[in-house]
DNA sequence: TACGGTGATGTCATCAACTGACATCACTGG
DNA sequence: CCAGTGATGTCAGTTGATGACATCACCGTA
């Protein structure tokens, strides 16, 4: 359904709504059909029927269009550590953090995330971006492990443990003709992340 | 030494030689006087003696002026996995590329280290550009353990546990009244890390 | 009903980061 | 002596990003 087909109420709003999905819908079909570097913030704009200054009232740049489901990832990490008993041994709390962040990425999101991946994997500058979620997100969970009274530096190692566990099982999660579940992907990662530190 | 006090051969050449150089320290002293976003190119351009286009021939982009150290690290690391005994068990490697990597950090850099993460702590794009070499670097030792014969996940997840070491004793190394030197600081943090991972 | 505040947007001007095309000219090898 | 090379300069242009100010539907309230 185009712009153009919207049917309006009595009460005309002034714009039409919900412009920060528009742009959001746009740039993912614009960089998926022209690439992202050949896409320019002013054609994105244009396909959802605002100006560029809007866009950049909506996301802080051109690269955090593709970024921000990412909050709800971070409060599933940090949330599960948090909610998670006090005496339950680190890695045990990042096996059920990785399960919560597991449940945000089922089956039917395979295909969007594949496509996502390829575009962001095509641009260094998209790449950049999603390292920095990832390590903003590490940073919030080193927090949530020091709050249980974790020290330096084993809150920020058992962090990273979670996060590169997540990062490794989401890569073969999108690799072509994986079958198996977000979820058993972690786990199996973490066995074999066990299985190398104790070599 | 300024650039204005350099003696000239009876053959003068052309322009004044090491521009690379030139261009990289004018922008070390600008970033830590006046903050890295307020430093333009065209004003480290100036400072350097040449032209911003100049600039540009040299650094792919503003921000790669401060990581061109990058390559030695990864020819380290890369370069003790490759060496290393092909019998030996990936956390024995892993522990090799780390003393590998740590003889490029002697006590006598950690002044300097300590201020250029000034710089990067205080600007996010700066730290995007610092997790894309620490990727790459992990992308480049995934690649050597896999030319050892480990199989996937297991090839990422040993480079991760390197890379992750590396850069959690580094944040240490460089913290206020931390003592220790860099190559303890990894073996501390290997033994946490083997800890957290067999909880 | 009138009316003032609010918020999402538009308009305009400006800057800084980059890039492509072409010119310059000391140096070098034959 | 001359043609080629390479590092640099010059210049024009695109794009991403930001600040300042205007607009006007909507909402609550007098």
């Amino acid at each position: 359904m185009s712009v153009h087909d919207i049917t309006y109420d009595v009460r005309m709003a002034r714009w039409e709504p919900d412009a920060q999905n528009r742009l959001r819908d746009a740039a993912l079909t614009l960089f998926a059909d022209g690439g992202y570097e050949r896409t320019t913030v002013a054609e994105i704009a244009r396909t959802a029927g605002v100006t560029e200054r809007t866009f950049f009232r909506h996301f802080a740049d051109k690269r955090e269009v593709l970024f921000d489901g990412q909050a709800r990832l971070q409060d599933a990490f940090v949330g599960a550590v948090t909610a998670a008993d006090g005496d339950a041994a680190p890695m045990t709390v990042v096996a059920t953090a990785l399960d919560a962040a597991a449940a945000l990425f089922p089956p039917e999101r395979r295909a969007f995330a594949r496509q996502r991946a390829g575009i962001v994997a095509a641009n260094p500058g998209l790449q950049e971006r999603e390292l920095l979620k990832l390590a903003t997100l590490t940073d919030a969970m080193a927090d949530a492990f020091r709050r249980r009274g974790l020290a330096e530096p084993t809150a920020s190692l058992t962090a990273h443990t979670a996060v590169v566990v997540f990062h490794v099982a989401f890569a073969q999660w999108i690799s072509p003709d994986e079958q198996r579940s977000f979820a058993d992907l972690c786990r199996s990662a973490t066995e074999d992340l066990r299985t190398v530190t104790a070599s």
